[in-house]
DNA sequence: TTGAAAGCGCTAACAT
DNA sequence: ATGTTAGCGCTTTCAA
């Protein structure tokens, strides 16, 4: 393997010196065209590649802004994690993607491992485990941009981008209500997450105002996946009384809850049923899944502007923008009209 | 903002030289047990981070491997990438994403932006659109590890990790014929990736071999799709004879066959419908998707083992290993008993 | 417009 | 066991 070609073969090469030649290669404006072209050239010739680590060594930016996710596998946060990309990529930044897998320990390696790398800045979206979040705060601290996304925490003062949960779970369940359910069930976790209890505060508001009484029976707190769907709607098909339709916390849990009703033969409609996040599969489905769109795209693209915003200001933290998107409900077959049956 | 603690603030502290601190740090096996206590209290007291950068670029190693998938919302690849992350870790060794969005051209910036950020190695599945693949020759050129996985190509020398997709497209069909379906129709793909080829190599061996002939109007080559899959199922259905069987190209587009089939009335297992991938939704649809399990889960895992077996070797290309996955057909209603209609 | 030179934070001979 | 020192490849001030 012979040696790389450094911006020191080149200036050699051209009987010049590496100023020249770094200043030619970055767009430096006071410099001869003649020169810039030679030293380009020279460039190509040698297949002359830059070393960006000892650029951001120098420089102290690196251009790579670490995000941090829960899981890829989750389409709605690969789709973020696309339109990220897409929104940053103009601006010559790139990212270096770390999966918490749900645990703070690796979210706290994950802060770890990405400030070690010198990344610009970092967008993080909490594990379902995560309650303290100090180890967020030496980003801060360092004075990069921090910027919070859809699962997002009150007790760190940086910028945030997440859904209007609160009516996201207010118009599920007034959807559910317009389609005739009254008897609503609610199939959620358990975990500290504030968009999750923002859901069932809404839910719960949804219900006061249409003068439903909730039924401490009908609301299962577990974990959220297809097993945790079918647990759920099976304790509640097993209880006193039934529901007539069931708001699951994640589109993973609400088709596990419509497996287990079709075994029993309550499919939906006649047993309602309604998700969060609008998964790939959930308009494939049978019944299709009525769902909160939760705008992942939107979400992706306005985490980049915030971030390009904050890197331009010397301070980033001075002036705090939080970003609230307007939840949609996709009305499927799940929550078809609902016969009243007095 | 306070300056960042580097090991000459340690050093400082403590009246020591940075090459005692630097020791003390990385588990140097020369070194007092004392020293290397008092310096990693230290490093804890004043808040140190190293910085990789630095390190990077004096040891010439960044233990980054960049990964280069087509997209991270094909389940397939998120699964892949999960697992390729999980079979690394414990090396030390952290990924860095790049999506090519399916077109050469982004696929090229990415193996360049990696090279520049002097990643330890490469891994990649191809774009559709990639045909010639000398771009990935700088990268066997610096003597650094490049593994083709998924979609490969033979016009390179280098370790790839691929389904047997012969096997697969034989499998599949085989499965339709076993199941009394004569009349197969094949709606694929016309891009030049050798998988999909293979799998169609397969599916004629397997017609010949079980002595069916191929009705050459019942050969749709267009993109994969759900769309596509609508697309291609509909001109089957208008050509002079009707399949009694569909091969998809994968299970978006078998999906679309599906919906398709379903609107004209001959919902699956009537026609029966086979796709590949296994993704997400596929056991959830109805009727629920046969389809071929590439072992996404698999495949990262051997592409992270055959990785560490490179960066051991002074020569990475030493000895080159083509690990081929078999295919497993996954039998769901969309497949089911076909009554022989003579 | 170009050159000289210092240094980003770390590692690793080589010396003691 | 610890210190000295020379870079890794680049940017950037200061000087010319």
């Amino acid at each position: 393997m012979k040696k790389k070609t450094t911006i020191y073969d080149i200036a050699k090469e051209l009987n010049i010196t590496v100023s020249t030649v770094s200043r030619a290669l970055s767009g430096f404006p006071a410099i001869s065209e003649t020169t810039r072209q030679t030293v380009i050239d020279a460039a190509k010739r040698l297949n002359y590649s830059p070393n960006k680590l000892a650029s951001a060594l120098k420089s102290g930016k690196t251009f790579i802004v670490g995000v941090i996710v829960p899981s890829v596998q989750a389409h709605f946060f690969a789709s973020v994690i696309h339109s990220i990309e897409e929104g940053l990529k103009d601006s010559g930044y790139r990212i270096i993607l770390y999966q918490s897998n749900e645990s703070v320990e690796n979210e706290i390696k994950g802060v770890k491992t990405l400030l070690e790398a010198q990344v610009d800045g970092i967008m993080a979206s909490l594990s379902l485990e995560t309650d303290d979040v100090t180890h967020f705060q030496e980003i801060i601290k360092q004075n990069k941009p921090l910027i919070l996304f859809d699962r997002i925490s009150t007790n760190l003062k940086v910028p945030t981008v997440a859904l209007n949960d609160f009516k996201a779970g207010f118009l599920a369940t007034q959807h559910l209500i317009d389609k005739g359910y009254k008897k609503i069930a609610f199939v959620t976790t358990i975990h500290q997450i504030k968009i999750f209890n923002d859901r069932f505060e809404g839910f719960k508001e949804a219900m006061r105002v249409n003068n439903l009484s909730i039924d401490p029976e009908m609301l299962i707190f577990g974990g959220l996946s297809i097993k945790d769907g079918r647990f759920g709607a099976g304790k509640l098909l097993r209880g006193k009384t039934m529901p007539d339709a069931i708001i699951a916390g994640d589109d993973f849990t609400a088709l596990g809850v419509i497996k287990k009703l079709k075994e029993v033969a309550h499919t939906p409609p006649e047993i309602g049923v309604i998700g969060f996040a609008n998964e790939a599969f959930s308009a494939y489905i049978t019944p299709s899944l009525s769902t909160v769109d939760q705008h992942p795209n939107q979400m992706g693209r306005d985490c980049a502007a915030l971030f390009l915003e904050m890197v331009k200001q010397r301070n980033p933290y001075e002036e705090i923008r939080n970003v609230t998107l307007e939840p949609t409900i996709v009305e499927r077959q799940s929550t078809g009209f609902h016969f009243i049956s007095v």
